[in-house]
DNA sequence: TTGAAAGCGATACCAA
DNA sequence: TTGGTATCGCTTTCAA
């Protein structure tokens, strides 16, 4: 039913490989060759090269995947991960490649390492993907070049990482998360509640019982991390500190798990977490119970996406845009020094109006 | 370098097809044997078929291409198109597709189709693609099956499209349009301009003197054509309405446009737009001027993202998310029944406050 | 349950 | 400039 190459070089009588030229490679061919082959081609339906066939002979695809979130459908609600896949896209298109999102739904490992297996790309791009390392060793498998932001080990390695295949591109959540903690515990608060997202695969929203060590998504391991240097620091040990999973990174999670740190006899007097979506899940929570942030309780969010500041929200900010762009640079172009494949991008801390006093009560 | 199908069957000594088999169809070898050959597999550091060759081989990629609008990263800037793509996105995810986003700057034509004709995918979804005829032909001619929300024709077709893989899932732009523009003319404005998105290849943003029916684009053409239907039966005839090309649709190009309409001496009283991005833009023209919208001048949008409800924008609401839904299952499972290939789904007027009466001055 | 053989549709090298 | 030839890596009957 479809033509193919060999239907359209007997229609003109000439070789398949002249075909080919005539799309890959005009230079090869007369132009009046060409336009004859192309006529033949148009009045037969033939719509070029089979993408599969091309590639699978060229070993090029032009195209990127993107391991994204759990789940498309919540990365596509996430203000930061939206401007991120923006500067992405934007790089990608410059070099005329397509991206190919690759949705990796958490209960269906097996399902998404198929995906990952499956996916005709010439690079990885993997942004925020819990447990990710199965993924990360097939992509490696396959010889293909990644680029993470998830990895604390990769951004911390002075020496180039061992995959010559491997960088990084990211910030240091640790030293950030510090940085937005510290803000918060020079307020003198020292009944602290952390809203985490993905802590555990186990149970539901709510408090656990675990150390940022723990914890199964290494960015929110890292930002709890440096929550508990700086309240350490400021001599309120971990013991005391409420750390409450989030089952997903949306806003209704952030207002479901306040709950636990508000209606309780010692209510916390200040909520850090690990994303500004669920900082906004965390305010509507206040509201909802009529108090006030920064007087009543105080919250930080982290990444500044827009609606942080129509909300008040004192945050962590980083680079969204510009870390898509980087990394889809870094994919497209890998550079040669090993050194500029890890690139730490600069965090910011943005203070608005929901930190402020810790309340005297 | 990279292990192949062979050097694995090789290596345990079996064929190639008990390899493919213990990736593909698990059920027809032995537990022992696919066990050892898996092993081996990783021991060679074989990741799986590849995937082109896989799929020259199948004739299927389990991935759909998404054509979104000129540049992608625009439509990433805009919140209607972030929750279309949401909802193929999810359809996709169900069935274990991936999303093969295509990038299609207009200034790029040739480079344009070259990315569709490359697309390793199974069906494309078309979604405010400006110029798409050129892009829709290939993919007819590659066999593959379409949804397009773009063509009103489509809309109109009492009987199935010719074309057996042919889908509409859309609105009925011109009749929203219509009902929009009723009210607003149901307040008296007689002074009116339209600020349409790409509705010239030519020039920059600024007046022009087209039709509806030149629009280049045909969303902005029947959602102005619907304009024009309300104006003229309230008396103002096209003659007397300003219609204003926006290079882009971004909320900036809405604020230049307006100038046009409002630094003039006889300033327009209404300002009807064919997005809500570009409303956004025209109020911020107006705050500029110490202009208070709904008083001194009538905005209208289109869409209605989350920002108009925080604007007060009059907006006609269209569903977003679940027409990328809807496109996504059609794609995904195309129904035998050619009358449900075409979805027009409903609109909403939604009344705020940047409409009112035109000023008596 | 396993293997042999025949493509899937195209590209690239090397001659002519 | 054009054509012949050898793959690219896998899946799929069909027969053993």
């Amino acid at each position: 039913m479809a033509a193919t190459l060999q239907t359209v070089a007997d229609a003109v009588g000439v070789s398949r490989s002249t075909v080919s030229n005539a799309y890959s490679r005009p230079d090869q061919l007369s132009l009046e060759l060409r336009t004859r082959i192309l006529a033949a081609a148009e009045k037969l339906g033939y719509a070029g090269p089979n993408p599969s066939a091309r590639s699978l002979r060229r070993g090029k695809v032009d195209s990127i995947g993107v391991l994204l979130t759990a789940n498309l459908s919540i990365a596509f609600r996430d203000p930061y991960a939206v401007s991120f896949l923006r500067g992405l896209a934007e790089a990608a298109e410059e070099r005329r490649n397509s991206l190919l999102l690759i949705p990796m739904p958490r209960h269906d490992m097996e399902g998404s390492l198929e995906a990952v297996r499956n996916a005709a790309v010439d690079a990885f791009c993997v942004y925020c993907v819990p447990n990710w390392t199965g993924a990360l060793e097939l992509i490696a498998a396959r010889g293909l070049p990644v680029v993470s932001g998830d990895d604390p080990q990769l951004m911390r390695s002075e020496l180039p990482p061992n995959t010559g295949m491997l960088g990084f591109v990211g910030i240091d959540d640790r030293a950030a998360a510090r940085t937005l903690a510290a803000h918060v515990a020079g307020f003198g608060h020292r009944r602290v509640a952390i809203v985490a997202h993905w802590a555990t695969d186990h149970g539901g929203t709510g408090p656990v019982g675990l150390t940022p060590e723990d914890l199964r998504y290494s960015v929110s391991g890292e930002r709890t991390r440096g929550y508990r240097d700086a309240f350490e620091a400021a001599g309120v040990p971990w013991n005391d500190i409420l750390l409450i999973n989030a089952v997903e990174n949306v806003r209704a999670a952030g207002q479901d798990a306040a709950a636990h740190a508000l209606d309780r006899l010692d209510r916390s007097t200040a909520i850090l977490t690990t994303s500004d979506v669920l900082a906004l899940g965390v305010l509507d929570a206040l509201k909802d119970r009529g108090l006030q942030p920064g007087r009543d309780v105080s919250v930080t969010g982290f990444d500044d996406i827009p609606e942080a500041e129509l909300a008040g929200l004192t945050t962590m900010r980083q680079p969204s845009y510009e870390r898509g762009r980087i990394s889809g640079e870094m994919l497209l172009d890998p550079p040669e020094d090993p050194q500029a494949r890890r690139r730490v991008l600069p965090t910011t801390l943005v203070v608005r109006k929901t930190t402020g006093p810790a309340p005297t009560s």
